[in-house]
This record gives structure tokens, C-alpha cells and sequence, in this order.
DNA sequence: TGTACATCAGTGAACGCGCGTTCACTGATGTAC
DNA sequence: TGTACATCAGTGAACGCGCGTTCACTGATGTAC
């Protein structure tokens, strides 16, 4: 089934008005992203963005989405390019990947992972579902070493406070595969903690400033998580 | 040396314009916080806020760094309620601190620690030392149980990367008390990040909704941060 | 192939609102003699 | 204790700018016969 002209063009607008929308929220910041800015740079007049999104919030929310599954899809894309029982090798491909994708997009990270738009409720039923995707593919890789007996969880994560366990059982485990680990449902979210962590601090200089190119400082973390995951035979 | 009724209101007037202007950061976020709502809130014009502050960054300035001191003041009080010998509940009563602090101050938090304000730079000469007592004051604790041979610092810090090495040695070391070891600032570094990485993903749901209250994960955290450094005599 | 009609992208004016900052000023508070 | 003067908090008008969204409209693209 071909497009017509109109829906090519359609289509290519509707492209454009997401990447000026990104340009402009490293320029401004996410909060005050602004259509008319927006239709401004694009030579159009505000009102005609109202044929492709619904109003601004709209247009955030697929920056949302598009943001969390490029992210995720960056990750998975670098651990599939790594022999698959390496598991080491792997979780330094997701990891770096999750810091490179944040570097090259300081935008759109910061849009996903930032401080909140103030005034803007992010429609859960459209943003749950990818920002799940990130955390997953981190599962993904940590499950497979795991169950290669390759890693361990660390003993302060059993048993799992209760209150933790029924949350994870009731509304986590039924939506991934099985034999995943409560436990390892929590090791996953801390993982992605100390990841992101780094990132932010090296992003928006909370360590010390010139330190963000390097990375060092996000070697050394890699390195210490699978250290304190990895079962050494002695 | 007594105030003049002048002096006083001064003060009084200055207080309120700074509670006022953080309530308001709750409300609609730090990148939003607007001269003339403080003044309508506070029953005045917008001019005459000019008396208090050169201009809308100069008052922001101030906020972020009353908000630096006031997250390592409740830190470094949290330590010196614990017996100085008791290095872990040192560690665990700063830690909590630290959550407890963001829980309680979330907007004051999120200034310091979230997207920055498009359009702001923050005046070095101002902010650097009252944000570097918050990474001091983990420093400390850890410090203080390295030498008393308590804890160890990981593998994965020794040696540094060269980059990193040389850094600490010129920029951050002459600042510290003696016998700090450089690998223990980094540490500082990155155990600074797994806090904030767990706090910022429970204050903003990155985690599982409903998930932030109890704080289980954050336990988790800090017992695993410890076990990651204690020396346990076999 | 040609004509009539439907679709829909984009316009321009308007509504009602917000902002930071400046300026000349009023009037109360504080001070020196 | 009383008077003259200096200080300074706060006002009100103004400048020049921004925003999201609505509405009635024009004119090009696409479609059915």
C-alpha cells in the first residue's frame, strides 16, 4: 500500500516537528517547550500544529515514548552485538550503551529521567510500557547470567522486605518471563539507580567538573556491580 | 548589637520571600518560579522584590545554596547522634538523612539535584562549596572508618584511572584533610550516586508506583553499600 | 479524460493571560544635632 | 525633647516580550463518477 503525496508529507512534517521539538528542549529545557517556538522555526504558524497534535502535552508524551524506546533499543541493539553467553561483556555493552545514548540525547534523557514537566501528567497507559523496556533489558541480561549460574544476587536482597515481595509478585512478575527472582526484580531497579546515578552527576557536573568526558568515574561503577554479582571460582 | 525595627522587617520580608518562592518551586517548578507570583503572594508588587534581590537568578542562587547547607546540616546532625565508633550507623544515619531530607524538601531537592534551570548558570564562586559539603559529609563517615581500618575500599578503585587520579590529586585533595586517600574520594563519588540514583527514582516513580513510601529499596541499597565495604573477620 | 465534490493543511486575527525589569514617585522609619 | 534631613521599602505605570488555544477562512490535494 503506497502513501499518497499527502501522507508523505504528512508523515515528514510529523518528523520534523518532533526533532525541532527536541532541538529546542536542549535549548530551553523541556518545561518550556513551545509550539509556537516550535511553529516559529518551521516557518508555520502555531495553530497548524493543532493538525498533528491533539496540544503540547501530545507532543510531549510521544517525545516520551519515542525517548524511552530509543533508549531501550540502543541497549538491547549493543547486547545483541556481544556472544550471547558473555555475560560480563554484555552487561558492560547495556551499561555503556544506557551512557552513551544519554550523552549523545542529553535532551531527550533528561526529558525521560529529569525533573518532571511541572503542570504536564504523563498518561500512564502510553509511558509505562517503554519505560518498562529499559529496565527489562537490564533484567534480560542479569536473568541470563543468572540462570547461567554465573552471578548472584547479594545477600541484603533476601529475604525481600514484604511490602517490596507483594508488589513485585502482584504487579511485576506476571508481565515477564518466569524463573525471573523477585529479588532480581529489585537488583535490576538498584542496578539501573547506580547507572543512572553516574550518568546524571557526570551530565550535570555533580562530581567534578571536566571529569564527564572521560567517563572514569562510570568505568569504576560498571566494574564494581559485576564484581559484586560475579561468582569467582576460587 | 540590636536590630532596628528596619533591620528586623528586612529580615522577616527576605525569610518570607524565600519560603514563599520555594512553596511556589512545589507548585510549578524551579524553571518557573516567577518574581511577580512571590510578590502577588505575598500581598506587594513585583518591583519592590528589588530591594531584596538584584534579580530573579540572584534569589534562585540563593535558594540552591540555603538548600545545599540544609541537606548536609541534617546530614552531618544525623552523624553526630550516632556513637563516633559505630561506623555503620554512621554511615546508614547519614544515608537516611539524606532521603529523609529529599522526602521533606522535595522541591529543594529537585533544585539542587534535578534538571537544571534553562537560562541559569549557577555563580561558581557560590554554589561549588556548599555542594561540595554534601559529598563531604559521606566522605567523612567513610573516612573516619578507613582509618580505623573498618572498611575497605574496592578492587575496582585501585588503581584509578590516570585521568581521574590526576584530577582528585590537583583539584579536590588539597581541599580535604590529610590522609585522604583518593581512591576514597571517588568512592564518595559514587556512593553519593547510588543514594541519589535510588532516591531520585523513588521520588519520581521510575521504580514501581506506590513503591517510594516504605523506602525498602533504599534499605536495601545502603545495606548492600556496606557489605560491599566491611571488613567481616571471618 | 474531465468534472464535481470532499478532504484537510495551513493562515491570520483574536482572546486572555503571563513574564522580568525600569523608572519616577510617595511616605514611613531612623538619625544627627 | 524637638526639628531637619537622609535613608529606603514599596507603588503604579510602562516597555516589550512571550504563551496556548479557538475560530472562520482559503486553497491545494485527492477521489468518485
Amino acid at each position: 500500500m503506497t502513501q499518497t503525496r499527502r501522507e508523505q508529507q504528512r508523515e515528514d512534517t510529523t518528523t520534523e516537528i518532533k526533532e525541532v521539538a527536541r532541538r529546542q528542549m536542549a535549548e530551553v529545557g523541556a518545561a518550556a517547550l513551545s509550539l509556537r517556538a516550535i511553529a516559529r522555526e518551521m516557518g508555520m504558524t502555531a495553530p497548524a500544529l493543532y493538525r498533528y497534535y491533539d496540544n503540547r502535552d501530545a507532543l510531549v508524551t510521544t517525545l516520551i515514548v519515542e525517548a524511552y524506546n530509543a533508549l531501550a533499543d540502543a541497549m538491547l541493539a549493543a547486547d545483541s552485538r556481544v556472544v550471547s553467553d558473555d555475560f560480563n561483556g554484555r552487561f558492560q555493552a547495556v551499561a555503556f550503551a544506557f551512557r552513551e545514548w544519554a550523552r549523545q540525547h542529553p535532551q531527550d534523557f533528561t526529558l525521560i529521567y529529569g525533573t518532571p514537566i511541572p503542570g504536564y501528567q504523563a498518561p500512564r497507559d502510553q509511558t509505562v510500557e517503554p519505560a518498562g523496556r529499559v529496565l527489562q533489558t537490564i533484567g534480560f541480561v542479569l536473568t541470563a547470567a543468572w540462570q547461567a549460574g554465573k552471578i548472584r544476587i547479594p545477600p541484603a536482597y533476601q529475604p525481600l522486605p514484604p511490602a517490596l515481595q507483594t508488589v513485585i509478585n502482584d504487579d511485576i512478575l506476571p508481565q515477564l518471563p518466569e524463573n525471573v527472582p523477585a529479588a532480581g526484580v529489585a537488583l535490576t531497579m538498584t542496578i539501573w539507580a547506580r547507572l543512572y546515578g553516574v550518568v546524571w552527576g557526570e551530565l550535570y557536573g555533580h562530581f567534578i567538573p571536566g571529569l564527564a568526558e572521560s567517563g572514569s568515574l562510570y568505568h569504576i561503577e560498571v566494574a564494581a556491580i559485576w564484581a559484586e554479582l560475579c561468582i569467582t571460582e576460587a
